[in-house]
DNA sequence: GTCCTGCATTGACCTAGGTTAAGATCGTTC
DNA sequence: GAACGATCTTAACCTAGGTCAATGCAGGAC
């Protein structure tokens, strides 16, 4: 099975025994996803942890006015799962869905639990996973709160440069908070700024 | 020791053994805050996750122009920390602030992670906590990408009907990522289409 | 090639909410 | 009770960003 990528990550990574790291990979499944193919939808219980090996996933939701929020991005060795759903057994409100052809390592909930259970550095492992979302998720609030649509713009391109040129503009707008026609405005005017 | 607060929380809410809840009891000291009293501020490192045995915490930031933004209330049966600071060992740079004369349980960052090692129930509790605190971060960026203020007040006022009462309305305003006056705004509008 | 379809940009106009400044209403302190 | 500070409200005005509609480009698909 050519697990290479998460193998490697895990292995350079973390502090996971080999022991833990054969048995997560036994466990977990592997699966291509084409561009545009949809791994989660609204109303589904989100039953996996999504690894990429490869590509890139994002998460976003519909309001009631039809328009798209995306709350994250997960290019190659991030995770990604809805855990409003996969951990309380809700039906999720979001969409996870494939930006490029991808390689997705798909660990079950149940699975993550009989890891944790079982091998002390995994249930490390995951806290550190944990730990690193909320922090992440603080960091946008707090941006959100504070900065004006440009200093935000500023602080994706710095975060996240890669994804840049991965991800279509308005997705990175709907990421933000502000609409195409907003980020295209923003960006004008930074520029204009510099060609005085 | 008066852990009444704190125990009966831990009894009744999780899944803990007597024993696991006997040695959280035993690590974590209490302390009584004032209101007003700053029990973190930007620079330092978070040394202890907070259990609100009675009264109110808020976190706060403060931005570049000197405006505060709120980013969590936790009355009472709530935890607070900032886990960037505590978890990664940052400096935070971020208030913690009594709200209300307030009674704290402190836990110690090492001892939360010698509890996980030693107490598989409490890893599992911890789990919990992390999760439920991801969710609510998850909700929050999603309702500031998609709804008005009017629709985040309204969320708000449903989900913390008690601190409406309790924490200044301007606190809110903060919290909704809206200026006072903006949010006594909304309150008139909401009203007047009340009395038609 | 031509015809799509999706993405980015622009400009004119609009609106939710920010800003500023002035009261109104309090609970506190002396 | 007078004086004070904090909170909330109101009103006039302002601005960041939304909305709408038009235009310009790419790639593909054929």
């Amino acid at each position: 099975m050519n697990n290479l990528p998460f193998r490697a990550f895990l292995t350079s990574n973390m502090d996971l025994e080999k022991a833990e790291i054969k048995k997560l990979l036994e466990t977990c499944g592997q699966q291509e996803f084409a561009k545009g193919q949809v791994l989660l939808s609204p109303g589904q219980k989100c039953q996996h942890t999504f690894y990429v090996g490869k590509g890139l996933l994002r998460q976003y939701s519909l309001d009631n006015k039809g328009k798209e929020h995306v709350l994250q991005f997960a290019p190659e060795e991030w995770f990604m799962t809805d855990r409003e759903s996969s951990y309380f057994g809700q039906e999720s409100i979001y969409y996870i869905e494939a930006l490029e052809d991808s390689l997705i390592f798909l660990i079950e909930e149940q699975h993550i639990i009989q890891l944790m259970d079982n091998f002390p550095g995994f249930a490390e492992f995951n806290n550190k996973l944990l730990h690193n979302h909320i922090r992440h998720l603080q960091q946008r609030i707090n941006s959100l709160l504070s900065d004006p649509a440009e200093q935000r713009y500023l602080k994706f391109i710095s975060t996240y440069p890669d994804l840049l040129v991965r991800v279509p503009q308005w997705m990175i707008a709907s990421y933000l908070g502000i609409t195409p026609e907003g980020l295209s405005r923003v960006r004008r005017e930074m520029a204009s700024r510099y060609d005085h």
